[in-house]
Parts: C-alpha cells; sequence; structure tokens
DNA sequence: CTCGCTCCATACACCGATGTACGTACATGC
DNA sequence: GCATGTACGTACATCGGTGTATGGAGCGAG
C-alpha cells in the first residue's frame, strides 16, 4: 500500500512510555483512515468505523487527534507527499533516455510499488467535494503530466506532441484504475507491447 | 405509503395543471437528486438539501417515493437507460466507415449532446460504495469498448489491436474527466487533430 | 510503593438525516 | 359547492456520528 516506515515520529513525539500491550499511535488511525477512504471514500471515513476495525473504541482518537477534520489533513498532505515520489525518480535516473523512461514510469504503474493507484482514485473522488483536495490533486497531475512531457521530448517529439501523447498516456492510466478493470496478468501482459506501440508510436 | 401511482407520467412529463401553482413531479426530485449526485456524491444526496434546492419542504418527497433507496434505484436506471444511447446509436448509422464512426463518439464526446460524462464520473464514484452500481457501471463501460473495437475494426485493425486502442481510446476519455481538465476550447479544438492520429494510428 | 504519563473505555450532550403521522391548501370532477 | 385526490407543510420519534469529560489500566521512573 504505501511506506509505512516513516515511524521515528516525524512532528510530535506521541509514543515514548507505553502502555497496555503495543498502542495503536497515530500511524495506525491514519493507515485506517486510508483503508476507508479506499474502500468507502471520504463520507465513510468515520472515527467509530476506524475503531471498530483497530479494535478499540474512540477513546484513544482523540488523544492523537484533536477533530475529525485533522485527521483528513494529515491524510491529505500524507498522499501529496508519498505518492507521487516513483514518478519523479524517474527523471533523476542517469542516461535520459526516454524509452527507458517511459518503460520505467510502466513498471511503476504495473508493479505498484511505492504507488497506490487505489489511493490515487480515492483522493480523486474526494476532491469531488473539497475545493483544498481538488487543488492539490490538480497539482499532483499537472507535475505527472509534465514528467511525462519531458519523457516525450526525450523520445524526440515536439512540445505539442509530447504534451498530447502525456496526457493519452496518464488519462488512460487514470481511467484504466477508474474503472477498476481487471484481467488475468497472462493478459494484461500479452497486450504490453500493444500499449506500447500506440501511446509511444514508436 | 403511496403505492398506487405508476401511471401517470412514465418518466417524462413532470404532472401538468395538479395542484397549487405547478406541482414539482418525480422528475423534478429525480433532476436535482441527479445534480446533488454529480455535486457532492452519493452521500450528499440527501432529502433535505434537495428539497430545500427546491423551495419545499421534504413532505412531499414521500408521496412520489417510498424511501431515499427508490429514489437512488431509479437514479441508477435511469443513468443506465439514457447515458449510452449516444454511444450505440453510432454504429447504427449507414455506411460502416470506421473513421466517421470515430469522429462521431469524440463529437458525442466533445459536444456532450444526449451524454454527460460529469454523470458517468459521479456513477463511477458511486460505484466504490455500492456492488449493484459497480455491475451496471462494468456492463456499460463494456458496452461502450465493444462499440469502440468494432469502429476500430472497421478501420482494418485485427482484434487484437482493434481492443487495446478501444481501451487507450475509452480509458483517455474517462481519465479526461476524472481529472476534470478545464482549458480553452482554442487550445482543444487545436490539439485535437494530434488526439485523433495518436489515438487512431491514422 | 507511589506518582505520573500514556492510551483506551464509558457516558453524555449535541446535531443532522431519515421516515412517519397528520394537517392543510388547491384543483378538478360531479 | 362539495367531496376527492394531489402536493406540500409541520411535528415527532429514531438513529447514527462528532466531540468532550472523566475515569481507569498499565508501565516507567524516582
Amino acid at each position: 500500500m504505501s511506506a509505512k516506515n516513516l515511524k521515528p515520529e516525524p512532528v510530535g513525539a506521541p509514543a515514548r512510555g507505553r502502555a497496555r500491550k503495543t498502542p495503536l499511535g497515530r500511524e495506525a488511525w491514519l493507515q485506517a483512515a486510508r483503508e476507508a477512504l479506499i474502500r468507502e471514500g471520504i463520507r465513510g471515513v468515520e472515527i467509530g468505523k476506524l475503531a471498530r476495525r483497530l479494535k478499540v473504541t474512540r477513546g484513544g482518537f482523540y488523544w492523537f487527534f484533536d477533530s475529525r477534520k485533522q485527521l483528513l489533513d494529515e491524510l491529505l498532505a500524507d498522499w501529496e507527499r508519498t505518492n507521487s515520489a516513483a514518478f519523479k525518480a524517474v527523471l533523476r535516473a542517469p542516461g535520459r533516455n526516454g524509452m527507458a523512461e517511459f518503460q520505467a514510469i510502466v513498471d511503476v504503474w504495473i508493479n505498484e510499488a511505492g504507488y497506490s493507484p487505489a489511493w490515487d482514485a480515492a483522493v480523486r473522488d474526494w476532491a469531488r467535494v473539497s475545493a483544498k483536495v481538488a487543488n492539490a490533486v490538480r497539482r499532483v497531475d499537472d507535475e505527472r503530466i509534465a514528467v511525462l512531457q519531458r519523457v516525450f521530448e526525450d523520445m524526440g517529439y515536439p512540445e505539442d506532441e509530447a504534451f498530447v501523447r502525456a496526457r493519452v498516456t496518464y488519462f488512460h492510466q487514470v481511467g484504466y484504475y477508474a474503472l477498476g478493470v481487471e484481467e488475468p496478468r497472462q493478459q494484461r501482459l500479452r497486450l504490453l507491447p500493444l500499449y506500447t506501440r500506440i501511446l509511444t508510436g514508436r
């Protein structure tokens, strides 16, 4: 799902002395919220539900967070921070070969390493009812499309065509997960060269 | 409580001169529900909000509908019935010219005549929390992709490539509206030939 | 041991949404 | 003009979610 190994108290210092067996901590609530967001949308992120899923009551929640709003704010910040890292890393690879960069991005999408398209889709739904989230999503989308445009420019395409190919590629991927396509991995791999040829024109 | 009224208007007529000035009728509630679904998602479709927007109270709602669930069921049926008609009409045109068929579909998307991509996107979000809706959406998507596949086959592409091009084209469109892209019409028209060339390969 | 901190349980007040019961105004058929 | 059916208003019971207050169990430090 996501990198949960940024644990050593990035902001406050919540858990020092320990109680009971092993206390949940902020991260457990955030992860439960993330999963609920993906399954049921933002309106389904209810503190009581999270508590039931974590096998506790809502009592502890308000020790870690001031309110539901604060939880959601941190959830959004977490998404914006972590779910685009794999994209931007592609351009930092040495060599600057367009086709290799494209393959690297496809690899991120297919293997979902350090990137969760389901999380993306859920945040995109959330953006419908929150202007703040909508702005964050727009920033992230523009960033990623810009990355893809550079990739196609590295293949030798002029600016306009690189921009359109970046959009087609990115929108195609967003739509793929928006539809929740489920197909056997074998078919997906069989068709992959066709996708590549159509999207890159090479 | 109202189990006796299914005859006056099947779907269309919003009731003629009946009571007060001009009563709202089922269709007004359905339309308000549709707009609320698009703006706020399924959880935002609340009878009180619809009433406020219609400048009435919730009193009349339960004359037309037994429950909120019934309203939502009819809303889904309405979507499945009306929002794909423009697609399937394309293949019924005489001549069977692949490129012309493609242009006709693009025309449906751009002019949004008899088709609302925003409604599509909202129902797609709704499908996340309702298996019934998810099934309906899957049926519709498969239908539309099949239509596009036939279009590309009419262009002369073999089955596999026609399928992939149909998916790329359809997913791209879904993603376009999922991102809520807003660009000046002039830019959209300027880039349109590029899109067409990339998606059709011609 | 006792104190203090951490984390969770319990109980309560508050708010908003649903559904129901019933009252009411208006138009039409007779 | 009066009864009937239609469409809406009003009031109420109920349920579920949020936030708060408070108490308690567990563990570490002195």
